[in-house]
DNA sequence: GTGGTCTAGACCACA
DNA sequence: GTGGTCTAGACCACA
């Protein structure tokens, strides 16, 4: 698992697991029905509490990412059904910082150098 | 003071009150060198313990928004000199809104698409 | 046999056999006396431990819905004998979700209407 | 607090708890905008750990039920904007046991009959 | 005082 | 071995 934990990120624990896993998850890296690290194992790879992985866990099946069965193991949903979920949770944070750099004066030849910027 | 704090929001209530008077400050309703209502006012008017607003305060002057005199009061710096590093600040941020964009697949023209809708 | 196992289901997979099977002799598919699946060959079919197949007949004769003759191996009761007390229980469990139903404000005319439409 | 926890039910402690505070909630005995007992406070009431009744809170907040702000405690939200969620999700329970009542042979005035009994 | 996070360690049903 | 639940006890920022 590619996960690195910060302790001087003011995120929690549980947190910086369930993003990073999400992360993998929405990009592929980790497959539909693929098998998570179990949660007793994850927690001795990362040196955390299998309480904090079991609660990384819980987020992320919330979420519709993950499906658990007890006493078979964590695995990975189709993502895609999650997709157009997730683009409007961005579009939505993105109109949010439109509307102030609107109000601090950046125009919107200045947003767009930076788009130009990112996307080659 | 337009201020209304919202006991739903999960931000610290000195976070809410700190950001807001930032809004004022930036925008330009508190101009330069006016002076902000004293800890004390403020609170009453909130509802909220004096100290919140100490803590608010302490927050604005750390980022050069407000100074304070002893026994005079707090008053709005020139927030001109303060927005290069706002604007700085907010262009970091939309540069992982778009990264986070272009990963989940979202292309340069739905961006552009919705700046369209913001910037009339 | 008519079984599919879903890995995604929150029910142990013990349940999952037991209550398709279940189903399949109350529904008459399975008639009584005819013989079920050895457990060895239902464990091959299904791909998961026979131990899991063992624990399903078990919970199943538990209910007087199959009965095991050692070294023959496991036949359907007649399911009528069981019917009266399986209404009874799903009349519990209606009774259960009429009175939350009372609870959230649902009419009378709200659930009839329900039920039309699935009895025709 | 009206919670009585049964050591016998099979759900788990933070279930219990969460389930009748929705009932509570739902039905109007707590208030929108009305505090809930402070986590500890519930803890030792119950005599249970503060984590679980932690968890069972934070199940409410996920619902909408609930919404917790740190150093100031937990509230009822309006119950009013979940109902019609609520509504549609017993309306499926419902369905699924009508199902299962027509393959019982159980006849619609049957289950009629049983609805006379409860709604008067 | 309040909610939130985390650890250490235990126990359970299920596979 | 697996996930899930729970306790005891600690620490943190915030009010």
């Amino acid at each position: 698992m590619f996960i690195n934990i910060d302790f001087r990120d003011k995120r929690p624990l549980y947190e910086q697991v369930s993003d990073k896993l999400e992360e993998l998850i929405l990009k592929g890296v980790i497959k539909p029905e693929e098998a998570l690290p179990s949660v007793r194992a994850l927690a001795v790879e990362l040196s955390i509490n299998p309480n904090t992985v079991q609660k990384a866990y819980a987020a992320l099946e919330k979420k519709g990412l993950v499906y658990s069965v007890s006493g078979r193991g964590s695995f990975a949903s189709d993502a895609s059904a999650v997709l157009p979920k997730k683009r409007e949770e961005l579009f939505g944070e993105l109109d949010a910082i439109l509307f102030r750099a609107k109000d601090l004066g950046i125009t919107k030849n200045d947003i767009i150098a930076r788009i130009e910027g990112i996307y080659i």
